[in-house]
DNA sequence: TGTACATCAGTGAACGCGCGTTCACTGATGTAC
DNA sequence: TGTACATCAGTGAACGCGCGTTCACTGATGTAC
């Protein structure tokens, strides 16, 4: 194989020439540190190395490292929905609407903390650089966890378990919850045992559900 | 004043020699730099600087870097501890065993929560370094904090709101909401305006209380 | 269809920086006689 | 009370390291004629 035909094989990388999507492959190789490490593990010149280019390759695709910081936080809170949509995908519609949505949220919220635990270094790297949620569009823009957690309270304010003018309050609490729990898992609570962890994000979402829907 | 007495005046910050206090000025240092930059902000080299001693003169109180970090987590753990008594001892007890013990929760939570929005640095710090909890002593050990809380939930058991079984639940139910809103708050949801934040904090705790309580 | 040339996406070397830690040291302090 | 000496708590210099970023460059690609 003559080496000018290299380039027509696609991407090859051995032969950094014209790499074709260093962006993606940046972002990819952040995110796998991001995994491992947690935020602070985000090293421009070792997520370079890791694909095999040189360091200042990135300049060509990111104005500055935070830039870089930025389009990997995107990257792992899509990756935090994907986990809470995977897990929603197998809550079945049993009939019973008020049942449904409890459940619904319910998992929603499991969906958060399973993968706070599965993924920690991602889930740091997720809220190292915050993306604002205003007052007014708490779920409605912005990342699509938010819009699961939205869903879910739009389902209980249907079934007639939420009214309208709590969703706000509702939102926050909720997602304080799951949250904090994730937080204190992860932290201080890192010596309970499997089961105690589990009863404690079932326990602790059915307080929050029964406080938002008791009036 | 001949250079022989500046020893029996106490420790001068102009001559370093036998300082006396140095393990303390160290971790006080490192206090206020974790309460201006958070737990990354905490550097070795730095701290010495600050106190103006040689950055070696450190590994004479403390094995490496990661003893330090451990004192200065801490002390910031013990702040927040302070911060949350601080709020609680303006509780007045008004003769309704049951008021009274629904509003220390309250005031401790929001205690808790204050404080993370008032020293988002020393906060963060406070959990950098997590001391575990185990399941069996929730409270009972452990930091101050946590005794505080464990305080309130006595209360609540005593006047008959919460029945002692759940006891355990509601620890880490109760934590998890004041840590969560805290991390929100200083996080996605920094753009939130005071009164509303502070309408957040009682509306999350009033609703956890109402959960816990109710049965 | 072939060729000149601008553009694009990478390279290689170097920069200055600040870090944690180690080394051999030194001067002050406390103690034994 | 004075003196020899061990100990203690610091110093100063140096180490190796890895970082983000800048510079001038180069080879491949796409385009105009």
């Amino acid at each position: 194989v003559p080496t000018s035909n290299l380039h027509e094989l696609g991407p090859d990388k051995r032969d950094p020439y014209h790499h074709g999507a260093l962006r993606e492959a940046l972002i990819d190789a952040g995110v796998q540190l991001a995994r491992e490490g947690g935020p602070s593990a985000i090293v421009l010149r070792e997520v370079a190395r890791r694909i095999g280019v040189s360091p200042n390759a990135a300049y060509r695709h990111f104005q500055a490292l935070p830039e870089l910081l930025d389009a990997i936080a995107d990257e792992a809170r899509e990756e935090l929905a994907r986990a809470m949509e995977a897990e929603l995908a197998e809550v079945a519609d049993a009939g019973d609407p008020q049942a449904y949505a409890i459940r619904f949220l319910l998992v929603a919220g499991q969906g958060y903390v399973h993968f706070a635990l599965a993924e920690p270094g991602l889930f740091a790297t997720a809220f190292s650089r915050p993306k604002p949620v205003g007052s007014g569009d708490l779920g409605k823009t912005g990342d699509s966890a938010g819009k699961l957690l939205d869903r879910a309270l739009g389902q209980l304010v249907t079934a007639g378990l939420l009214v309208e003018e709590e969703r706000g309050t509702a939102f926050i609490n909720a997602w304080a919850a799951v949250h904090g729990l994730s937080g204190l898992l992860l932290g201080p609570l890192q010596e309970l045992d499997p089961e105690e962890r589990e009863a404690m994000i079932v326990a602790s979402l059915s307080v929050v559900i029964r406080g938002l829907t008791k009036r």
